[in-house]
DNA sequence: AAAGCAATTGAAACCGTTTTGAGCAGCCTA
DNA sequence: TAGGCTGCTCAAAACGGTTTCAATTGCTTT
């Protein structure tokens, strides 16, 4: 069932028919009320290929993920952003369309959404320190959302992030002001922006206690529990350990608690650790009281937000670069204590 | 830049164009190569609205992922699903679409998916024991894969699974072998199909052993760490506990890990553990040497398996519904050993 | 030289909508 | 009664490709 028989069948026009069914006032009100009976009768629906040919918008929003070439990861805070943003997407009739690709390739990617008209608009994801793509998105002039920032960019670009810096420096004066000096910080990758401004936060809250971070006690990595775990073993196998650990996510974390369990000391006494949380549907961090110490931060929330930024400059692009940056919360569980100088005598034994 | 222009600046008709770019064979090999050259001059990509107006084909996939109402979880697995599923389609050109949507509303999203033409197929996620959506996506005609199965469909249709039956089997033998006789289940969901199989194999192995099921040493809900973790701590507390556990992904194992060393036990010596490991990017079981011993079977290559079926059906809808049952690998980890009588004792006492 | 055929190209229809530019009543105003 | 305005409707032209059917050219055959 396409429009002209439906028009056909009620003796009218096709135009008459659209302009009723998408509620241009023009049409009289008893021959709206039959086009709308004889759309729901025959169960139409208009067909989605025909409108975005006619009206040149695709409707639609892309995310590009890619895939590192490297160790190919994919990213596990992608299936809660993307449940986020596509919660918005359907309520605004847009699709999602998801590009899996090889990060070598990502360019050619958003070239070819852009020029065979498959999307209105991209979201673009785990940005680097410095990130050429922010560059090529406007060069294309392609509608985007940064879900994180890039440090380089010189003109404005529409963003959403969470205040990584503050997180890890309020963690790091929480674990100092438990009496931590020697802490280990887990990190992610460091030419993703988040990690460097993660340890900018780290380096910061240690400064401004007179304490110089020590490299040995700095590691970065994919997210993964394996390189948790790698990381938090190898340094607490230094002659001077740390007593806390600042890990970059919850499953990063849980190596590290593997680690900790695994060298016969106990989390939250022996050893502090605060994670950044990510608040993941699968992956919560305890129920009534947090497993970890934690900066919250609900990346389930963030897709959200990043999608409705997006479609209001989809919807006009002439607003001017939103930005959101949303600030964790530090919340308290069972992972923190004082620092242990008896398990510390221990560990340096 | 489109057709007609590029034809213009040619000299050519859009119609010879369209056919030289497309391949046919009727077309003078110096035209082709002229029109090839100009239109990589231009960089032409044709608008994929029009070719898809045009030729009735949507050339993109469906991926319809439900939120679960009561728990807004995200099944971790689909972010590995989807970048294998990805990859196959960025390969053949087709693009990845994705609802998601409350589960209540799931019926009505394929059914719009299918009038508004917005997809040529849909891979089917989370399959329950009897599910309404197989007979639902026959009788619109909308072609579709299965990623697991359902027990109660009558006629054919195709799916792709992993053997979760067999696999939970002989993870049950492999534990019996050792000596354990009081194992505890820890579940997925049981109206999920593949949940319903698992704990069939698990109790098949049982009863071959002339051993009953324990009702108070299987448990059943999402897979979370959390869940995973109150499920073993329950059963810990037992007055007669299991001295070994079953657990249906590595994520609810990290969740009985934590309450295993919460009880002061050592894994793999006090308490055995064998998961199912999906073999996650950001989840592996360890690199060299697995933690836990596990029935694995790597979900990302599901998802590539289920794309070229789907992607086959497509292409002709008349071939044979094809079926793919997929045997886990049994691998040995750090986390299972002969039982343990004294801790046995112990925690009895 | 007429007919037939292969190789190549093009005009026009088509896909199913939206949107532009009129057109036609009927009524009001001057 | 002419002119203008309002309220409603429609024919036809987009949108940018694919595909059908016809036309042209140059050869080969009879």
């Amino acid at each position: 069932m396409n429009l002209k028989e439906l028009a056909a069948g009620l003796g009218l026009s096709p135009t008459t028919v659209s302009r009723a069914l998408n509620g241009y006032p023009e049409v009289n009100e008893a021959t709206r009320e039959r086009v709308l009976a004889a759309a729901k009768r025959h169960s139409y629906h208009p067909n989605t290929r025909a409108i975005r040919l006619a009206t040149g918008r695709a409707m639609a929003v892309g995310h590009v993920i890619p895939i590192a070439t490297r160790h190919e990861i994919v990213n596990p805070v992608f299936a809660d952003f993307i449940a986020g943003a596509g919660e918005v997407y359907a309520r605004n009739d847009y699709d999602m369309l998801l590009s899996v690709v090889p990060d070598a390739d990502e360019h050619q990617t958003y070239r070819s959404l852009r020029s065979k008209g498959n999307v209105d608009g991209v979201i673009l994801h785990a940005p680097r320190r410095n990130d050429p793509r922010i560059a090529l998105l406007r060069e294309i002039g392609l509608p985007f959302v940064v879900h994180g920032r890039a440090s380089d960019a010189t003109e404005p670009y529409c963003w959403l992030d969470v205040n990584n810096r503050r997180a890890f420096q309020r963690a790091t004066e929480f674990l100092l002001d438990l009496g931590h000096v020697r802490i280990g910080l887990i990190n992610g990758l460091e030419f993703m922006d988040f990690a460097d401004r993660r340890r900018a936060g780290f380096v910061d809250a240690l400064a401004a206690r007179g304490l110089a971070p020590d490299p040995s006690c700095m590691f970065s990595d994919e997210m993964t529990e394996v390189s948790g775990f790698r990381a938090a073993a190898g340094m607490l196998a230094l002659p001077d350990p740390p007593t806390a650990f600042l890990a970059s996510s919850m499953i990063s974390g849980m190596g590290a608690r593997r680690a900790i369990e695994g060298a016969r000391l106990k989390l939250g006494r022996d050893i502090s650790v605060i994670i950044h949380d990510d608040d993941l549907s699968y992956m919560k961090n305890g129920e009534d009281v947090p497993i970890f110490t934690a900066t919250r931060s609900s990346v389930r929330e963030a897709g959200r937000l990043a999608a409705e930024m997006l479609l209001a400059i989809i919807a006009d692009p002439k607003t001017f670069p939103q930005n959101r940056l949303l600030e964790a919360e530090l919340i308290i569980g069972q992972s923190t204590g004082p620092v242990s100088h008896t398990a510390r005598q221990q560990m340096k034994g």
